[in-house]
DNA sequence: GGGTTATGGTTAGCTGGCTAATAATTAGTT
DNA sequence: AACTAATTATTAGCCAGCTAACCATAACCC
């Protein structure tokens, strides 16, 4: 495979994530939240346990300060909270709060709605395999 | 193929995304260029002839904002020019500086190694058919 | 040919990534 | 028990993406 396909391998992936979340951003504004908070929703939904923030935060994929940052404005607009742990004062659990789950199953509906779209005409195993390939690429960065 | 499995694919696409673009960086820091400045010279060099902004902005996949500043610094550096194009007087054409070229030739070598060592491994053939996934989910996207 | 619309580039300002440095607390060593 | 290490969260500050609003110029059209 010539150099140039790789090279464009590597623009094909970063246009795709950029173009993927822009779209869904885009279908979400409407709920008040921008790009990164509804990310933290959805995440924090999915937990069975309430995550500390550094759970929480190697789950959505962004590093601690990043996540600060998001949590310091979803908690000015009460849709979760940070409670203090008490087996270890410096760690905080991070909840949501009930009045953000009507806002979370929007959310999934939307982003639901859209995987489905974008997935069509595309074959299962096709993308199971291509899903491999991603893996195996993470898996060579991880080794650096 | 369940919804969790498309989620964990979106997912995937996006830490990928970052992943690499961050490891490029990391062994790109000592050219004293950072993210995305490496990357508007790589594309650069690889015109014929020389680009207009916009042209130059959608090779590299930005907003004209986002290379307007880019190549600001750019400039500062010496590392580029903007020539004036008698036929349009709004326009500028992009031209790289003769010291940009040992710059080209490390960030070429650097990032062809590095696509050498995340590619190792896969096949060429899945490979092919991953960016055809990726080519056909980034089609749906453009039809919205 | 003059008014309108479209286009190339810039500026301003927002958002959300990151690292580095700091504070508080915990774990580990001796 | 007392240092030292590591860990959790925060703050500060940089970088780079975006849209909206703007200017200058070009293209369109009546």
């Amino acid at each position: 495979m010539p150099q140039s396909d790789q090279h464009r391998f590597a623009m094909q992936v970063a246009q795709l994530s950029r173009a993927w979340r822009a779209e869904l951003d885009r279908r979400l504004v409407g709920l008040g939240l921008s790009q990164a908070r509804w990310l933290v929703l959805l995440h924090l939904s999915r937990f069975e346990e309430l995550p500390t923030q550094r759970e929480l935060a190697q789950s959505v994929g962004v590093e601690g300060p990043t996540l600060a940052r998001l949590l310091d404005s979803l908690e000015a607009q009460d849709l979760v909270s940070r409670q203090a742990v008490p087996e270890d004062r410096r760690a905080k659990k991070i909840a949501l709060r009930p009045q953000a789950q009507p806002l979370i199953e929007k959310i999934e509906a939307i982003s639901t709605q859209l995987r489905q779209e974008l997935f069509a005409g595309i074959d299962e195993d096709e993308l199971r395999r291509c899903q491999q390939v991603h893996k195996q690429i993470l898996s060579n960065l991880e080794k650096r």
